[in-house]
DNA sequence: AAAAAAATGCACTTCTGTTGCATGGCAACT
DNA sequence: AGTTGCCATGCAACAGAAGTGCATTTTTTT
């Protein structure tokens, strides 16, 4: 708990309780959320606080928003190989079309992609569907 | 005109008014359009007819929808190079960051990822975001 | 012309994201 | 300890897009 509380003082978060609780669940579901997922689990937290909640994590670095064509943002824990800091993060994302969840495969950068003529690429985001490896097995 | 409505019947799509509109709207735009474009080119035209004008033409493989991460679904003319009657759109879009607006490239294919064990790809998305060859002229 | 089928329009709902404002709690300072 | 001020929280309300049900009009078929 206590290494939780560092963690956040070290990103320059204050770590309220709301917020430990927050971090707690991001940091036990592996797969990503949506801020509706997070209000389901904590009934009595209000919206709101839960919003602004994964907007200062997002401004921190602490976690990132993932786009998986769900049409609801989803966010998720960066992580050693998520360079989000540097604003650019560029592991893709696995949405499974069987239990519906979305996972990061960090291991898995974005290949090169090359252009034509005059398009100057800033940020990408690759989206595969299909079955996970819970799934599939 | 007569092009149109002979393209839209080969397509088992009944060719009104409002539909060669939409279709014709849509193939002079050589950018992808949400439901809300159409809406505001055609001022007395119900969003829910452009709505259900939408969805046909996407079951019966004339348009195709683009998540480009804006958060609002747009929708594309399917063309020679897309393959979405088979189900597998492929080809990857590209959104700019200036003008906002999304380009099918649809000469550029997503290349071949290799996924980890027990993963079982289907359908993959990938939207590219940066300057368009209009906006870094 | 009548019947059937399909398209359109209106109203309304739901869901998500978002903002403004009032309140409450913690922290620093006197 | 008391006061001040910042930050987090909660409530209410709004905005935008997606979607549904039903009545009405248009078109096709018989």
């Amino acid at each position: 708990m206590d290494t939780i509380v560092i963690f956040l003082e070290s990103k320059k978060v204050r770590p309220t309780a709301m917020r430990l609780l927050v971090y707690k669940y991001m940091a036990q579901s592996n797969v990503a959320r949506t801020l509706g997922d997070i209000e389901n689990a904590f009934a009595k937290a209000d919206r709101t606080t839960l919003y602004r909640t994964l907007k200062t994590f997002e401004e921190k670095g602490i976690v990132h928003q993932v786009d998986d064509g769900t049409g609801t943002i989803k966010y998720a824990l960066c992580e050693a190989g998520c360079n989000c800091d540097i604003g650019r993060d560029l592991h893709l994302h696995f949405h499974c079309n069987n239990c519906r969840e979305t996972t990061c495969l960090t291991e898995h950068k974005i290949p090169q992609i090359n252009l034509p003529d005059g398009y100057i690429a800033e940020d990408m985001n690759l989206v595969i569907k299909g079955i996970c490896e819970h799934c599939s097995g």
